[in-house]
DNA sequence: CGGCGTCAATGGTCTGACCACTCATCCTCT
DNA sequence: AGAGGATGAGTGGTCAGACCATTGACGCCG
């Protein structure tokens, strides 16, 4: 059940070719200096210097695309859209936890404006979601649960509420990380009462229509979330070097 | 020279086979009412009902792996991760232009936060980029030009200088939208004037390391952008039907 | 009854082929 | 000579079939 608890015995990912294939394409774009427009050279030099399949390639290819970072013409060639974090994909760059604090100051950036928004736009029935999720919280509380399910629901009602998809969709990006600062908060002793009283002051907020006390009740949520994941996994220092 | 004046009469492009496959993907999670955790069917079946071969669901199934909604795994299957917005990536939800107001508030969130901490880590020589970005649009828009590059490259340098990795992904990306936004804001008669003060007043926020008012100075910043562009795309009608 | 080997199922990669599209080149007709 | 079209090499798109690597359940044997 405890999962993350033999850390050195977890069951070692081997990755996989095309993922590597996207990382030695990532080096090729810059000892090439390539810049955003620059021709990829053709599939099939790239699959013979570098001793894998074409298949390999393409699948490399087909994700860089899907990231946005390379654009593929049909009869025309690969060509560089984006060098800036070529082929880091967003849960790759999180996998590492010492990128929570960072998750946590996105998540503020995004569900503040959520939270702004979902007060001028929410709808009866988001507000009926919104208490449905609070009030499964405080049943799974009562019951001597985390109330974690009731927790997700409830961001993700005011995320509906808010009626912007885009900002939703980068909220969805980072969930898995902000799933786990969620966990690690409501697991602290006596937080999941505070919690509901947060979330409760938050509903009201909406529901009452008023812009900024919602966003300074989503902040001063999200701070007392970060408070205790945040001091306990970064040492302060900034800025160092990354990879 | 001027792209997008023929709309009509764009190069249509043929979509890619594993594009499709995606979405008929997300139509059979739907129609199966799959939910997070099951298994789908083995490649081997799926290209066989689809009538396709099964290099080409592979690389619909690698590009859902790499957008974090299914888990593949060597020998056991291929499992639902996300059910919600399937195979549905953020360049393809934004393709459309009456997307452009959420950008504009997906920007706000994201950008004010990125100038907040900003305020409190810029370092010597991101100030430096910061005031070598205004100066060239500056000096671009003294001789005529929009200092579109300037504004992009401005930007940038507040978003580095605020440290967090997550943020500066996220922000790139919607970084194509928002560079439609910045077009048709500085495109805008005596805008790139005014444009240069709302800068300005960033960067001495910034600069002092005064948090909240950098986060009012880019939020009036983003505000002005929006005034333009917001109002002349979108009917100000919202929660409509979508698809 | 329990541990362990076996093997079918399933994903991972490779090969070679052929199709579709692009683009530069050259040829033809005016 | 110039405009237009035909041609062909280059390159991505898809396919079929094969074989390897890993998983997981089943059944054998101690």
């Amino acid at each position: 059940m405890v999962r993350g608890s033999t850390l050195a015995l977890r069951p070692l990912e081997r990755s996989r070719l095309y993922e590597d294939l996207v990382e030695r394409l990532g080096e090729y774009v810059e000892e090439a200096k390539m810049v955003a427009g620059d021709r990829f050279p053709p599939e099939r030099d790239l699959a013979r210097q570098l001793g894998v399949s074409r298949t390999s390639i393409r699948q490399a290819m087909v994700v860089l695309q899907a990231q946005g970072f390379v654009d593929i013409r049909h009869g025309g060639g690969a060509f560089l859209r984006r060098p800036r974090g070529f082929g880091e994909s967003l849960p790759r760059l999180m996998e590492r936890r010492r990128r929570l604090p960072e998750v946590l100051e996105a998540r503020e950036g995004l569900e503040v404006k959520l939270a702004t928004l979902a007060a001028g736009r929410r709808t009866g029935q988001q507000l009926v979601a919104m208490r449905a999720a609070l009030q499964r919280m405080r049943d799974d509380i009562a019951h001597g649960g985390l109330g974690i399910e009731g927790d997700r629901d409830f961001h993700r009602a005011v995320a509906e509420a808010a009626q912007n998809r885009v900002l939703v969709h980068l909220l969805d990006e980072i969930a898995d990380a902000v799933q786990e600062t969620r966990v690690e908060s409501l697991s602290e002793p006596g937080r999941p009462l505070r919690s509901i009283d947060a979330h409760q002051r938050i509903l009201e907020a909406v529901q009452a229509s008023d812009a900024d006390a919602a966003a300074k009740a989503m902040l001063d949520h999200l701070r007392q979330v970060a408070d205790v994941s945040l001091l306990r996994w970064e040492p302060p220092s900034a800025g160092l070097a990354d990879e």
